[in-house]
Order: C-alpha cells, then structure tokens, then sequence
DNA sequence: TAGATTGTTAATCGATTAACAATC
DNA sequence: TAGATTGTTAATCGATTAACAATC
C-alpha cells in the first residue's frame, strides 16, 4: 500500500501536527477547524487541509476536526503503534540527556537498551536500564530485536558501529554523531546536527542587526 | 545592506556547506568545483552555484573554489566574525550535553555563563565555568552583555525567563525547551524539536516496510 | 590558446495558496 | 434549511535544475 509517496515537506510538518494537537487534547479540546489551527499554529489553512489529504480525508465538512481522532490518525501515520524498540549507542552526556529528556513513549518508542565501552560506565543504571558494554551487543540485539539505534558516540566510532548494526538488522539510525550516514538499501537515518541549528540562530541575529 | 533577503532554504543549507568546507580543509584540499562538492554532498552542483551566488561571486571560472576563502567567506555569512556570547539557561542533562558537545569555537560563539536553580547544580564547575543562580542573571547580563541565550530548562519555566531575557536584551534564542517560542520584534528564535526529528525517523522506518 | 568551470538566465518542477463546489 | 467548513481543483508562487555564454 504504497501511495505516491508523500512530499518530505509533509512529513516534516506532521510531528508538529502531532505535538499541537497533543497539546489541545489535553487542554480538554474536542474538535477544531483548520482556520482555528492555522491561527495558533502560524501556517495558512488551506496547508493544513492540503498536508492532511494527503493520507485521507480526516475532517467534517462544516464541523471541522475531531482532536482526538486526528490525533490518533496522524500518530498512525507517524508508526506510533508500530513500537519500535530503540538502544542508545554512547552513554556520555548527550546520551544520556536523550535518554531522559525524550518522551519515547508519547511516540511509541520503547527504549530498551543502553550501550557504551567506558568501564566507568557500563554497569551503571539509567531510568531501569542497566549500561551494557558493547562486547554484549550482538547477543542483545539477536535476543530483543530493536529496529532504532540513536547513535551519541564519538564521529570516528560511528562508521564502524553504523555496519555493525546493520548486520544486525537495524532499521533506523538516529544519528547525533556528526559524521552523515546515508539513507538506503532498507535502511533510514537520520541526521541531526545540532550545531548547524546554532549556526542559523546567528544567521538570524546577525540579519535582524542588519536589517536596522 | 539588507540584500532582497535570502531564502530560508539557503540559509538551512549554508552551516552544511560550512562543515563540509571545514572537512576538506582539514584534510589538506585546496580548491574544489561545484561538481566535487555536489558528489560528495548529494546535492546539484547548480543548487551549490545558485546558492552561493546569493552572496556574491565566490569563485573563479575554470578553476573552481578555494576552499579555505569559501570556507571563511561562508562563515562570515553566518556570523561566525561576530563572536557572539551565550549563556545556557538550565544545567540539567541537556544543558550539561549542549555544554559539552557543541564546539562553539569553530562557530565563533563564546559559552560565558551557566545558570540554574537547584541548589545542587549551582556552584559546581563545567569547563571552567562556574554554575550561577538564576538570581544573579540581571548582574551577569549587564556586566557581560550575551546575546544568545541556550534555553534547556523546563516547558512551564520557559515563558517567564523567555520574558526576563529579552528584558535584558538578549536577541537570539536556542530554545530546547518545547514551548515555541515566536521570532519578530528584533529577536531571533531556533526552536529545537528532538521528539518531532525521532517521529520523522519513525516514519521514514516504517514507509521503507511498506514499500515491499 | 583550449579546456574547464563559473555566474546567470531561462525552463521546469513542485509546493503553497486561493477559490469554491460538495456536504455535513 | 442555512451556515460552516471540508476536500479538491485551479492559480500562483518560489525553488530547483538545466543550459550556456562569459571568462579565467
């Protein structure tokens, strides 16, 4: 069932979608226009409209949405009922800042495993998850099957861990490494390089000065 | 010297440009062609001569570009020759991993102040920098003047220091907070969605499984 | 000079917005 | 029924790609 594959644009806004209508479902929100929405969202209605006909129509001519349903639907979309399983590779500080800080649940991730080499450590215990020294990864992975590896471990490590997993089958790469992996053959990733979202702060401070 | 303003796509793909330039550079590489660069960086080559032509005619017909000048010259774009000042509002996990893991000296921007409020955190040191209570943010903003401040505390809290910051006339905003904080008004705003990156990976994992 | 590669214009493509008939 | 708002088509707009003359 493969639609005419939706534009990445679409898919891009759709977690924030998510979040938002998140939000008004626990604000107690029943139903909502695409007008409304476009107004606290800051996109125009007729994108709300367009972006959610691409998977179906979801709304009510002259009601609107129902939160709630559209809220289930697009995690639908998103694989929220998929539960992937997830392991973290690198348990320094942004890992373990991933590990605490993301609601993988909200998003049907189930984290399930954290790995590192540092002998300070593994053994130590996260949110219930005992660290694992990489030496146990094959025999973890065989036995839990996870499809996501978030990858917090140094760049020049990331290539050879990167095939290493997909030996064992993992699926998506969610990569804070710095180092890009490329998409393809089976396999997802996703490349988060958070110092270039830094770099186009300044942009934006260094254009507003300008602008006087 | 407010040229008709560059597109929002460009400005997303210059801190790449940048790191590739960084990369070759590092590795002892002169001069590139837009044909090079658009191998190893999965883009056209035309997008890349569209895009720096943006900002002006960086390179040499039959030669292609030098890259340490490019590599400069892009980072003069972004900023880098303003050395900007940060201070990180939230020394938890996440700000601790922001601490720790961006090198903000390649982007030229100076870490100079760490803020927080439980008393275990204040008063402990990371890099050299000393961890302040959040009282003592009016007396540090005045002396040192930042003007990007690293917002890795709590969803509720952000609104008010938010608020307090722009007081103090702080200008651009890395907010990892999740409560959208809105640009305009001589401020700048990089919205940071971790979880919304982890359900575009999730998507991405499971239109691969259907495609069979 | 001949070859290479840019800067730039023109053509194509896709994404966003506007409009409105369908319909709840 | 009348009013509201969707789903969807058509119009607009912008971004990407292709092409090529300029030129190093």
């Amino acid at each position: 069932m493969n639609k005419k594959s939706v534009p990445l644009g679409v898919v891009k806004r759709l977690p924030r979608y998510f979040r938002y209508l998140g939000d008004l479902l626990k604000n107690g929100v029943t139903r909502i226009s695409s007008g409304e929405l476009s107004e606290r969202m800051q996109v125009t209605a007729s994108q709300i409209r367009q972006d959610l006909n691409c998977f179906g129509g979801f709304g009510q001519q002259g009601y609107g949405y129902n939160v709630e349903s559209l809220y289930t639907e697009i995690g639908v979309i998103l694989g929220v009922e998929k539960h992937y399983k997830a392991v973290i590779i690198g348990i320094g500080n942004l890992g373990n800042a991933i590990a605490n800080n993301i609601n993988f649940e909200k998003r049907g991730v189930k984290l399930l495993g954290l790995f590192d080499v540092a002998p300070s450590t593994v053994g130590t215990v996260f949110n219930g998850l005992e660290v694992l020294h990489m030496d146990k990864l094959e025999e973890f992975c065989l036995a839990n099957k996870p499809e996501i590896a978030i990858l917090t471990l140094p760049k020049k490590e990331a290539p050879a861990v990167f095939l290493r997993l997909k030996e064992l089958g993992l699926k998506g790469f969610w990569n804070f490494s710095n180092m890009e992996l490329n998409s393809g053959d089976g396999i997802t990733t996703e490349n988060v390089h958070l110092g270039d979202s830094l770099m186009t702060l300044c942009f934006g401070i260094k254009s507003t000065e300008e602008e006087v």
